[in-house]
DNA sequence: GTCCTGTTTTTGGTAATACCAGATCGAGTT
DNA sequence: AACTCGATCTGGTATTACCAAAAACAGGAC
């Protein structure tokens, strides 16, 4: 029926299993059983999973779940399977996206290509659109970061921060409702274009940070505190 | 007879038979048959891989190798197994890695408890120790950045830079061969720790900054440039 | 009741086999 | 050279079976 989407399915009810059973999971064949599939398809689910280090499995004792997780590999599957996070991991991980972020602004100045302005400038005209029609950029608004990260011409970086993204898409259409957030967002973007385009890095690194302030606080308002510094 | 062990061996296999073959890889069957497991192994080995995009299996087709693989997941991955990664992937990772560090020196002189103070002292003895006894000090340095990290209190930062760390095990035994890149290291190591101590973020940053420029330009040395920009 | 002991059940690890249906490829035809 | 059609290969899935160690249980000794 379906490919691999029995994965998420798997990882939500393994994480709700464990919280109300104290780590432990149920046994393979109650996963197939559970989800009417054969034991071959849940063990290949279970080695991925074990592979992101989401649970651990002991030979002839049982699958464990790691409760405390908190590495990437996991932290980035959650997000894509829509699985909720807890509030310390999106804090941390806001965190690190930040970081990413606003270097992320300073290398591209000096990078980017022509066609990474083109590109970036195509998502502005179209964020333009939007707005004009009275609709959420929150999709582009994503696309605006993710291009500047795309210019530093790293593709790992590319690829870490991607990961990133996807962990805040349906907050980021709630935030995108209020017309006001969108105009001032664009504005700041397109300001951040402006330095991009001069090569000025200082100034694109500065901007992004104010601009990340007032986005990120949403976030992190929403959440109660975790981190010792300020 | 091995458990997970047999994941780098069909890793390896099948960038191997990719590369001589355009970018297909052995089915399933063959595979098995290679290795003398069963095609459930073998099956569960490439579920990993595909969750890691490392391979993509397209049904009743064949299994296709990511040539161009600059996946986060993937390199760390690469990176445990021993598997040798392209220059340009590892100029990437040096890159995001330097990244990480000098930001961890920053928040972590502002973060670090007096148990992160103590660890440190104690990789910085031990040390002064194998220094003394005229070994290498590769797997402290390794463990001094990373206390570094683990004493930002964000475990996803720490998660994220140990992914890095594995990257580099080889070629740093090497590199702490010399005396003098020992002695030199240690004596930087403990400048940052002073620094930290004092809970001086700009200039634990500082330090930081003229500590990898030094390590990092013996790795970026052995490699042809990529980067477009400094 | 508590502790020890031996048996039964459960569990993950592994293998072998079979079937499906679309893709892939090649021989034969036009 | 282009097309057609059937044999083959391939990944996807399910079923069954066996192993050995861990875990759970039952029963007896103190």
């Amino acid at each position: 029926m379906q490919g691999q989407e029995i994965l998420p399915a798997i990882a939500a009810h393994l994480l709700d299993s464990a919280r109300a059973n104290g780590g432990k999971a149920p046994s393979e064949r109650h996963l197939a059983e559970h989800f009417s599939v054969s034991r071959g398809q849940v063990r290949e689910a279970l080695a991925i999973l074990e592979s992101m280090q989401v649970i651990e499995r002991r030979a002839k004792s049982g699958i464990y779940v790691n409760t405390d997780n908190s590495g990437f590999e996991a932290m980035a599957f959650f997000a894509r399977a829509g699985i909720p996070l807890e509030s310390r991991q999106i804090y941390e991980a806001v965190e690190v996206r930040k970081i990413h972020e606003i270097k992320a602004a300073e290398l591209a100045a000096v990078r980017a290509t022509e066609e990474d302005f083109k590109r970036l400038q195509d998502v502005l005209e179209r964020s333009e659109q939007r707005i004009a029609a009275g609709e959420g950029i929150d999709a582009l608004d994503q696309e605006f970061h993710l291009q500047i990260v795309r210019a530093t011409q790293n593709t790992l970086f590319l690829s870490i921060c991607t990961s990133f993204y996807e962990l805040g898409r349906q907050r980021l259409e709630v935030y995108f409702r209020d017309p006001d957030r969108n105009r001032k967002s664009h504005e700041e973007h397109k300001q951040i274009y402006e330095a991009l385009v001069k090569r000025d890095a200082a100034l694109t690194s500065a901007l992004m940070v104010s601009h990340l302030r007032g986005v990120m606080s949403y976030w992190t308002e929403l959440l109660e505190p975790h981190a010792p510094g300020s």
